[in-house]
DNA sequence: TCGAGAAGCGAGGGC
DNA sequence: CGCTTCTCGA
């Protein structure tokens, strides 16, 4: 039992809880994850079987590397002698995947297609205007992005299309009722068009899920029977179809253990519901609470601020975080004069932490509240010659592999209208949009000699795709696309700096697809489809090319550094101040944005900010953000544009100095 | 049908 | 300011 010894009291209690509920409220650094693995290893050599365990996450980064610590625990453990194959493991998965393996082995009951499309949010977003503008209304008027926001959160409320449709029409809506009713006829025709084409969206792959599950007894059975122990990760992040899986899916052995962090809860616009992990006690009877507060990964100075930070919020349970690591150096604060001059010290400092304190880069990390603010960064890194990466720019959202990939997606899914309407002119084949709709609304008739040879090539070509899908591996099948699509050559032609770029992005697919070879044939392309449909930026992460990351306080979450710059923090950026939504749980949202922020360092975080910003082409002058100034002064010291302490200098004029 | 250039518009966070 | 959409001529 010697992995018990590795755990702190309430860790241990947690591992060996046996049956029944169990909430572990983990406050950030608290071993959570440890804590989970531990207890999957803990189950198994008391003889639960590996493949009765499931655990779900939010990205597939969380759930594969808590698939490999499992694994290499059960592997390092002497007393276990398990064959462990693939199909005996423990299913460890997102959310959304495992929504994808539910749907996909319930094709038939649920009237889909077995290999339906996934769409992602700039395919809905099409579709959506698309639907719109066939309407005969202004997509400026009524914004494609707004109407699906409505949707989108609508669905991860369990609410459909048609429940929406009644559910505006019986209450007294004011003010937004008309756009509220556009949306309903814009919805329904949203199911429809998806439904042609055998697609799903992503509240779809979970919405689905859920519906399934509550109607179909025999179905929910099998899966209550399948996974006896159900472990759930980030439950603050959780939304009301999340919770109804779940719920649904430990109803029967009721062991259902949820590790979450209520001071961590920034998801709420996309339908996180906080009260998930704060009725927990309520909605699972004989339910046994955990509190993880001893913090392993910053030093004292570090989480003083941290609950000087979240202290603040009203709404909250009562937790706090403590460590015996050492008090560390003070909280680093540079004021700049703007956006230039503070991405030159972040690159600058990190420069300087790399070279003269043997740092290495991929342990530092740079977050901003909003993606935009990354370009001058990113620029400053260059030019200091520091290695970075940004995360954000998703390898799979790249027009170039998008366009293949939906090659792909026809080649499984022949009524995917979204990718025909990619690839039909993609390279350009001189085939146009009055000839796309006579295609798609059967007048093919009318179209001219020429037009029909050309749309006969296309369609040789996705013939030649199709055959070939049976037979090929993916990357086989991809460099078949490759060839036959002629869609590199207009890459080639003009050799810029862009296109080398762009060829090297689709090598890459290449490479990347390899890894599905090995299974089955049609498995590993739908195991690469989905790879793609649901990969995130987290997931772009490589650790082998170990730059500096750059990226926004929402994708840091769960990610750890020593050291940490928060950059932009001003009134208005971060907290941020966006029109009309200025009420109290926005602003205490904005405030675990912050506290998430400067939990992920090990050892020292500089806090950022500048007196004047340009955006949107515009020169603004800024006040401190206040998350600046709610820590406590004797935490922090004033930096210079080199990163030395001037906390002496700057002592006599410091009110001025924050209040400019 | 295509591509260049002009004009207009919009700017949060993500599986 | 940068991206998308629109417009127009070839």
């Amino acid at each position: 039992m010697s992995y018990l010894s590795e755990l702190n009291s309430e860790q241990k209690k947690a591992v060996l809880h046996k049956k029944g509920p169990l909430l572990i409220l983990a406050g950030a650094g608290a071993g959570k994850t440890r804590t989970i693995t531990y207890r999957i290893l803990h189950l198994i050599k008391g003889g639960v079987a590996p493949e009765n365990i499931l655990a779900v996450t939010f990205t597939n980064k969380t759930a594969k590397e808590m698939r490999e610590r499992v694994l290499e625990l059960i592997n390092q453990d002497k007393t276990l002698n398990l064959p462990i194959s693939f199909y005996t493991q423990p299913f460890i998965k997102t959310f959304h995947s495992l929504g994808v393996h539910i749907l996909r082995e319930n094709f038939r009951e649920l009237k889909i297609l077995k290999n339906f499309s996934i769409l992602d949010k700039n395919d809905s977003q099409k579709i959506i205007k698309e639907i719109i503008t066939s309407l005969e209304l202004d997509p400026k008027q009524f914004e494609p992005k707004k109407i699906l926001g409505i949707i989108s959160r609508q669905k991860g409320k369990f609410v459909t299309a048609s429940s929406f449709t009644d559910k505006i029409s019986n209450s007294s809506q004011q003010g937004n009722e008309y756009l509220l009713k556009i949306t309903a006829r814009v919805w329904g025709k949203y199911e429809d068009t998806l439904e042609k084409e055998g697609s799903l969206d992503f509240d779809d792959l979970l919405l689905k899920t859920a519906s399934l599950l509550q109607n179909n007894k025999e179905i929910l059975k099998k899966y209550q029977n399948q996974w006896q122990q159900i472990h759930v990760d980030e439950y603050q992040d959780t939304n009301k179809v999340q919770y109804k899986i779940i719920q649904l899916l430990s109803k029967k052995h009721q062991n259902l253990c949820v590790v979450g962090d209520a001071d961590q809860n920034i998801y709420s616009w996309r339908g996180a519901n906080i009260q998930n992990i704060l009725n927990f006690e309520k909605d699972f009877k004989n339910a046994e609470t955990i509190l993880l507060e001893e913090n392993y990964r910053s030093t004292q100075n570090i989480l003083k601020a941290a609950n000087q930070i979240i202290q603040k919020n009203l709404e909250r349970q009562e937790k706090n975080l403590f460590t015996k690591n050492s008090k560390g150096e003070k909280i680093g604060t540079y004021l700049a004069y703007n956006e230039g001059d503070e991405a030159n010290f972040v690159a600058q400092k990190s420069k300087n932490l790399i070279e003269d304190e043997k740092v290495s880069p991929k342990e530092i990390a740079v977050l901003y509240r909003t993606n935009f603010q990354s370009r001058i960064l990113e620029e400053a890194f260059l030019n200091a010659s520091v290695p970075y990466q940004v995360l954000g720019t998703k390898f799979f959202d790249r027009k170039e592999i998008k366009d293949i990939i939906a090659y792909l997606k026809i080649a499984l899914n022949p009524k995917d209208l979204t990718s025909l309407k990619r690839t039909i002119n993609t390279p350009a084949r001189g085939i146009g949009k009055v000839t796309l709709i006579k295609i798609t609304t059967g007048k093919e008739d009318e179209l001219s000699p020429t037009v029909k040879t050309k749309i006969q090539n296309y369609r040789n070509i996705l013939n030649k795709i199709l055959e070939n899908s049976k037979k090929l591996k993916p990357s086989e099948l991809i460099k078949l696309i490759i060839s036959e699509s002629k869609i590199t050559e207009q890459y080639k032609l003009k050799g810029t700096e862009d296109d080398l770029e762009k060829l090297s992005n689709i090598k890459e697919l290449v490479s990347l697809a390899i890894k599905y070879d090995k299974l089955p044939l049609g498995e590993g392309l739908e195991k690469l489809l989905e790879e793609v449909a649901l990969s995130s930026d987290q997931d772009e992460i490589d650790d082998n090319i170990g730059g500096v990351k750059l990226m926004t306080v929402h994708s840091a979450k769960g990610l750890e550094f020593d050291y940490v710059f928060i950059t932009g923090l001003e009134d208005g950026l971060f907290p941020s101040k966006m029109m009309g939504e200025n009420s109290i749980s926005k602003e205490e949202e904005e405030r675990r944005l912050f506290y998430v922020a400067i939990t992920r360092a090990r050892k020292k975080i500089f806090l950022s900010y500048t007196s004047t910003r340009t955006i949107f082409g515009s020169r603004r002058t800024n006040i401190v953000s206040e998350f600046v100034t709610d820590i406590d002064e004797n935490l922090i010291e004033y930096t210079d544009s080199l990163g030395d302490n001037i906390s002496q200098d700057i002592s006599d004029e410091k009110i001025e100095y924050l209040e400019w």
